[in-house]
RNA sequence: GGGCGCUUAGCUCAGUUGGUUAGAGCAUCUCGUUUACACCGAGAGGGUCUAGGGUUCGAAUCCCCAAGCGCCCACCA
């Protein structure tokens, strides 16, 4: 019929539309349906800091595929989209583009910086909502949220207030990893380690000559730690020494304590509560007092004498300076360590001591029937019992571990993007509120009544925390969170592991008392083809809509599923994503023959079993059958890659390049064409939605494919004999051509055979047309049997015979040579088979359809020798 | 330092609870314009599954050990 369809799919020139008309079916967009089962994917929102990346193209294409297979099995299915406002990263990111013009945040002030990003932010939400669509996502674009959306920002208030009359989150003064750029805190997990090569300096300590990669905190110093076992200082422990400085000299107590290495450097560290960690747990459990030289922009406090208002590098310098003149410095040695820098910018944290707002993961709170327990507990029990799946299995592990170690979180931020700490300050006194709006009554302590609200804002993975119920109107009870909560599948990266999911397990488990989601699906990384992480700065970066732009979105998604294997990182070049695009192209002619080769009748014609005809019917309808089956199973488990692979290879190597050759001539059957096409359009629906979406367009159906039902498995379809029949048909034909380009027979020549068929003899009569048509046959002569035939070609399949008479191209002496070589093999392999057949160990253990598969092998190969033997013997 | 993973054809990777004479795509070689597709068709070559032990009737698959590569966590002044 439709001639004038393209010889090659230009996928450019259909997906914007297609696109539309998915978007305006309102398919993307579900009822809350009480018959129908809910299937929920919230998509991780992308930060709203710009362009989307292949990250972000592999997690679409992957939950697009488990969204599409559930819509169309007829689940109420929602994948709601949206944008993280991610507040370090967006701050950061308008920040430097202020610099470009010669300005910064503090020259705005908040106000007017907020506006910045506020119109930063919307413009990039803009970039990514195309892309999101660019890529083929079916998200319900009604239901997209934003985390700083009114309501969402009300969640995080709610929160935040409950965690606190819980007494979970609480304000401290504790040591805290500080980005001196950013002017912020950051979470343990917000830091990055670096390599670098540093000076280690051996200095005069008083009494004691001691290593340190950083002098200038010499001036918060308030003790020296040394190992309790270590006899070099045991007489010094407890001790308090005067030690002299380059500002004046100073007194330190001698302390004990476990984690010092009595093998690196001297034995003996100086301890600076403020400005370490380690530091600053030794003066907890010795009860130092803590010193505070650096402050928050990085630069010495006023307490630090001629070196006050110098950063802290500018201090080193000066400060190494002066004890070479004292000579306090003994000597420099280079050494290799891990230097601490912000996840966001790079910059070297400064620990330093700070008033921070914390939550507490180790307080029992959650009532679990007599027991308290603590969102940590909570949040590793849902995992441990199964509530919660991880996919792959191997990261429960790497989660237990970390959240087993898990510290009590710091949530305050010194940003100015983000939600606003619902904590309400006394002008007069100081007192805190904790209220989601300004306090309303006079202070209950001094009476005043003016208030002003902590400046600072919420860890962005706070709100994030709370995505998946947020996201469905909480806290107001609403239907859609009742009905669409717990989520079914939470679809990431397994990077974000620790930041994202395990707070999400965290907030949900503790704000809900339900689980954020019941399987986590981690994928991998996407590689260069070098297997290098891609970045801006190497260059080796790869970006999606360019792919798209050049081959397809249907294409770049195959690319990003096909191959990869849940929680593994995978490679990707164009040469992979041209393969996938030539498949494309296939799906598309394969299509394109089939509706040649039938009228707008058999078009409109409801398929039913009665149309099943030909032998090559059956075989395509049971393999159709096989792949229904196998693919439930393989999206079932999550094996995407598998389950695109075998579509795959029943289109190309079993629809196209056979059936379809099969149906040239006498033998098509428009049902069955059309009904294996329209099933097959289906199962690839998930997979590649544009291509088959435009060709269901040519099938005169009433709803578009994507709404279409998913295939069922129908055992009224599988003839197990018959394509039984048929593969021995496809092997034959295949020896033929294999035989004929051997002996290098002209491509288009035809030859002579004959077979002697034995019980498939009237099967084989039936196929006679195929069987000289793919065999490029002249003449085929078709008996039960006979008796060898000299001067030929010949080969067993089974019982069945085939004799290729091609006298002046046989060299009967290289044929008995060659015949000689296949018995020793074959009969060497029988050998095998039957020492294991005999093997008791074996008959006894393994399962029956193994003993059943090997002892009908046996036989096979044992008639093949003696036909071998006998054509051996025909020819000497 | 602790943990995890990977190593299968020239390249990129599959290989489910152990049961094949170990698969796919790309690349290579030979042939080919025939009712769709050269983004194609037909055929072929190519692997002692990193090395070494063990368990088993049977191991690419399970266990031990070694090497190389990679990742995560912790972090030492």
């Amino acid at each position: 019929m439709e001639n004038e369809i393209e010889k090659a799919y230009e996928a450019k020139k259909y997906e914007d539309t297609i696109y539309k008309r998915w978007e305006k079916s309102g398919a993307f967009t579900p009822k809350v349906d009480k018959k129908k089962t809910p299937f929920v994917i919230s998509m991780p929102p992308p930060n709203a800091t710009g362009v989307l990346h292949l990250g972000h193209a592999v997690m679409l294409a992957i939950e697009d595929i488990l969204i599409r297979h559930h819509r169309m099995l007829g689940d109420s299915t929602l994948w709601i989209p949206g944008t993280d406002h991610a507040s370090i990263a967006t701050q950061n990111k308008v920040e430097q583009l202020l610099a470009e013009k010669g300005l910064d945040r503090h020259k705005l002030g908040r106000e007017k910086f907020l506006e910045e990003v506020k119109k930063f932010v919307a413009n990039s939400q803009n970039t990514i909502r195309n892309q999101i669509r660019k890529m083929g996502s079916s998200c319900d674009w009604s239901r997209e949220r934003y985390t700083l959306d009114e309501g969402l920002t009300e969640a995080v208030q709610e929160v935040f207030v409950r965690m606190y009359n819980d007494g979970l989150i609480y304000r401290g003064n504790r040591i805290v990893n500080w980005c001196p750029r950013c002017e912020s805190t950051l979470a343990d997990d917000e830091v990055d380690y670096k390599e670098k090569n540093e000076k280690l300096y051996w200095i005069k300590y008083g009494p004691f000559t001691l290593a340190t990669s950083r002098p200038e905190t010499k001036l918060g110093d308030t003790a020296v730690a040394v190992h309790p076992k270590d006899k070099r200082y045991k007489k010094w422990i407890g001790k308090k020494v005067t030690i002299p400085g380059v500002i004046g000299d100073f007194e330190v107590i001698v302390v004990a304590d476990e984690s010092v290495d009595p093998k690196f450097g001297s034995g003996i560290i100086k301890v600076t509560p403020a400005h370490s960690f380690v530091d600053f747990e030794i003066a907890q459990r010795h009860k130092l007092p803590i010193k505070s030289v650096i402050d928050q922009k990085g630069r010495m406090m006023k307490n630090c004498g001629k070196y006050a208002g110098m950063t802290t590098t500018e201090c080193r310098k000066a400060i190494l300076v002066d004890m070479e003149k004292m000579g306090m410095l003994e000597k420099v040695e280079e050494y290799t360590h891990n230097l601490s820098v912000c996840y966001r910018c790079g910059t070297p944290i400064e620990p330093l001591i700070s008033k921070q707002w914390f939550i507490d993961v180790d307080k029992p709170v959650i009532q679990d029937g007599k027991k308290k327990k603590s969102i940590k507990e909570k949040a590793i029990e849902v995992v441990k019992d199964g509530e919660i799946k991880i996919v792959p299995g191997k990261f429960k592990k790497t989660y237990f571990h970390w959240m087993e170690n898990l510290h009590d979180w710091c949530i305050s931020r010194q940003i100015w993007f983000g939600h606003r700490i619902p904590v309400w300050y006394c002008d007069g006194c100081e007192e805190a509120i904790v209220s989601r709006t300004k306090p309303a009554k006079a202070c209950p302590k001094c009476k005043a009544n003016k208030w002003h609200q902590d400046s600072d804002t919420l860890d962005t993975w706070f709100s994030s925390g709370l995505w998946t119920f947020s996201t469905l109107g909480w806290p107001k009870k609403t239907e859609e969170l009742e009905y669409f909560h717990p989520t079914s599948v939470m679809e990431t990266g397994y990077d974000i592991l620790f930041f994202w999911i395990a707070r999400m397990i965290i907030m949900t488990t503790y704000t809900l008392g339900e689980v954020p989601f019941k399987t986590v699906y981690l994928h991998g990384l996407i590689r260069d083809k070098f297997g290098k992480k891609m970045s801006k700065s190497a260059g080796n970066g790869i970006d999606p809509l360019e792919m798209i732009e050049k081959f397809g979105t249907d294409a770049v998604r195959l690319s990003l599923v096909i191959g990869g294997t849940p929680g593994n990182d995978m490679r990707l070049y164009e040469e992979k994503i041209a393969g996938y695009r030539n498949f494309i192209n296939k799906i598309w002619n394969g299509a394109r023959f089939t509706l040649m080769n039938v009228t707008e009748e058999d078009i409109k014609l409801q398929f039913d079993q009665t149309m099943v005809k030909t032998l090559a019917d059956k075989w395509i309808l049971t393999e159709l059958q096989k792949l229904i089956k196998e693919t439930d199973n393989n999206l079932k488990n999550f094996r995407l890659s598998d389950a695109g692979l075998k579509i795959y290879d029943f289109i190309w190597s079993k629809y196209c390049d056979w059936y379809l050759e099969m149906s040239k001539g006498e033998n098509k059957n428009p049902a069955v064409l059309l009904f294996v096409l329209r099933s097959f359009l289906k199962l690839l629906h998930p997979f590649v939605p544009f291509v088959t979406e435009k060709i269901w367009e040519s099938l005169n159906e009433k709803t578009m494919l994507l709404s279409s039902e998913w295939p069922k498995y129908d055992k009224t379809l599988v003839f197990t004999k018959d394509a039984d029949t048929m593969e021995i048909i496809h092997q034959l034909i295949g020896k033929i051509r294999s035989l004929r380009s051997e002996l290098k027979v002209e491509s288009g020549k035809k030859i002579h055979a004959i077979i002697h068929g034995g019980k498939h003899t009237e099967a084989l009569e039936k196929q006679r047309e195929i069987i000289m048509k793919m065999g490029t046959l002249e003449s085929l002569e078709i008996k039960k049997q006979g008796p060898k035939i000299p001067d030929s070609k010949a080969f067993f399949i089974g019982e069945v015979e085939t004799y290729l008479p091609l006298k002046d191209m046989v060299d009967s002496g290289k044929e008995l040579t060659r015949i000689k070589k296949e018995i020793e093999q074959k009969e060497q392999f029988i050998k095998s088979l039957e020492s294991k057949l005999n093997n008791k160990g074996f008959t006894a253990n393994a399962p029956k359809e193994v003993i059943q598969k090997e002892t009908a092998r046996l036989l096979e190969e044992k008639s093949n020798v003696k036909k071998l033997k006998e054509l051996q013997n025909s020819l000497k």
